[in-house]
DNA sequence: TTGAAAGCGCTAACAC
DNA sequence: GTGTTAGCGCTTTCAA
């Protein structure tokens, strides 16, 4: 059934059924409401969206290029903040969605790049042959939670809000002694402290632009941070988390503070604290990062940093459907004072 | 850049070109790497995926047909599993994965079903053209959570699960009095008990046979279900789950057991419960259905049915890669004894 | 192993 | 307001 069999059928041109289903100035309105009519009785339920691609360029399709495997941002919190906010606002305006993955691209080319008519470009893509293949397409582009001169972004400022929940939770203890669980901080899958050298890294990573606030803050309260007391999580699950809360939990003398770079690894920190029997925040404080909905749920309840996940994956398509390429946002965040420190 | 324009700029015929990225065997080794070296310096990365679906009738994506907008699927925990699963699987096999949502399907047709070449089809469609549509391409079709007697299916059994779950938690009590947090059971936006005629709605959905099942158990036990302790729940999130645990827990005479159709909404119990000060299991007694993550994390953990949620979704994408449409599978669930009940 | 050409289903320019 | 037609980029058959 396609639309020129059943131009055939109802005796009508293409082109008055093309603009029956797509420009409905076009032809009257009785007409138009006839041949919807007859094609909804006949099945045919408007044109094919492969030819009308091909044909006009557009598909209606917006693509988000991730960096992992797809099944890890469906078990990532913040992820499912922000593409929830993508998912409603791309909804509204009745385009479909492509997750697209930052694992297979390496793999054989599907040339699926080809399809969207623009990307959201979430976190940084360093090794991501997909990527610059979509930057070769020439379709629009917005960035977010990572910067490239060329293209319209989103970020928040992650150094500033990490000094800030940082300074709150050294300020409210009189002999602050502080350890960093760190999400991301260098290119290693496992759980492990990282280096002397590697503190002083300058990428411009999420990671390190909050080690930055860490750091600072630190310095304000006079505060040796070494690199002894900072962790390296590969990914934000709970599971990795724990065991990086275990390590830090049972290191001698205890630190008294506990700065964490999501909410997930906070969370993993008062669950082992829990079992450990070690109070929060009487004996350590916690602060985490992003305000994850569970963060309100957990006991302590988190104090953190939060970051409107789902309002930026709302802004990133309205960037895009607006053709607002250019624009650098940068989106507030907000201290989150609970009870954890 | 096209695939012409790169036969003509390399001297050689446009079928070559094709071949070299498309069948392998159609042409020397030699000849294909050489075209694949001078199609990357040239910056053609393969064919346009809309001309090759279109030409070829296939794309390479396969679309999963969810209930509700797409939002609600990135803030439920089973349906993040599900969908884990599924993503997982899809990306094994070098597909593309489409979450096309049950809610713009009554707005203007985008035609996007003529995309996929197959699709999963997640919980029961009863009100969504969309799902006519896709039926209407002839494509084939895998469901889960429900079942079409013309498509392949995979299912749990919901209701011996819901009677194992309750049964366990019946027979734990010396003098139960049981009560029921329900999900979807019916058709109401609201948070509510459900009257007497509609205790006995013979339809077939998740909820209802998970209601037969505690019905089932109760009256294995001689305990009697009245429509008075059963709360109907829309969605299946914390904050409505919460409304219901406290008009539930603020029932008199209290009822110490309770039932719950998902582990979000026991956990929504737990929470309640200690803002209560009612203290689980000793006053209440609390089962949840699913076993997403987070039940092994809430204190006390819960006791509850684990369905394998992602292997559904790994096992649906496989029916599919095997061609396999019209097997029905159903799945086995473990009652998982924790602390709450 | 290669080249020529038809045609996948549609849209839009143009003619009427 | 309607009809005709070229061609979007590709694959595949057929012939060379």
């Amino acid at each position: 059934m396609t639309l020129k069999s059943v131009a055939k059928t109802l005796s009508v041109s293409t082109a008055t059924i093309s603009n029956a289903f797509s420009r409905p100035d076009q032809l009257s309105k009785s007409l138009r409401e006839k041949i919807l009519k007859e094609c909804s009785t006949l099945g045919y339920h408007g044109p094919n969206i492969t030819a009308r691609s091909l044909r006009k360029g557009k598909s209606g399709v917006l693509g988000v290029l991730l960096s992992d495997p797809l099944s890890y941002y469906f078990n990532d919190p913040v992820a499912n903040q922000f593409l929830s906010g993508i998912a409603e606002t791309v909804e509204q305006h009745q385009k479909q969605l492509l997750m697209l993955s930052g694992a297979d691209s390496g793999k054989t080319n599907t040339g699926i790049e080809s399809l969207p008519d623009s990307f959201i470009v979430y976190g940084s893509q360093e090794h991501n042959p997909l990527y610059n293949r979509i930057i070769q397409t020439g379709k629009p582009i917005v960035t977010v939670d990572f910067d490239a001169p060329e293209f319209g972004s989103i970020n928040v400022d992650n150094q500033a809000a990490a000094y800030e929940v940082a300074s709150y939770a050294l300020k409210k203890r009189s002999a602050p002694h502080a350890a960093i669980l760190g999400l991301r901080l260098i290119h290693s899958e496992r759980v492990c402290r990282i280096t002397d050298d590697e503190l002083y890294d300058e990428s411009e990573s999420v990671a390190r632009r909050r080690l930055n606030g860490y750091k600072q803050a630190a310095e304000e309260s006079n505060i040796a941070l070494s690199s002894e007391l900072i962790w390296h999580i590969p990914h934000n699950t709970f599971a990795l988390a724990k065991r990086a809360a275990k390590e830090l939990l049972s290191v001698t003398p205890r630190p008294n503070i506990i700065l964490c770079m999501s909410d997930v690894i906070a969370s993993a920190v008062l669950n082992v604290a829990a079992e450990m029997g070690v109070s929060v925040p009487a004996e350590i404080g916690v602060v985490g990062f992003d305000d994850i909905p569970e963060a309100s749920r957990t006991s302590p309840p988190l104090t953190t940093i939060c970051q409107k996940s789902k309002e930026k994956g709302k802004q990133a398509v309205l960037m895009l459907v607006k053709g607002d390429t250019s624009s650098k946002i940068l989106m507030p965040t907000e201290l989150i004072v609970r009870d954890s420190a």
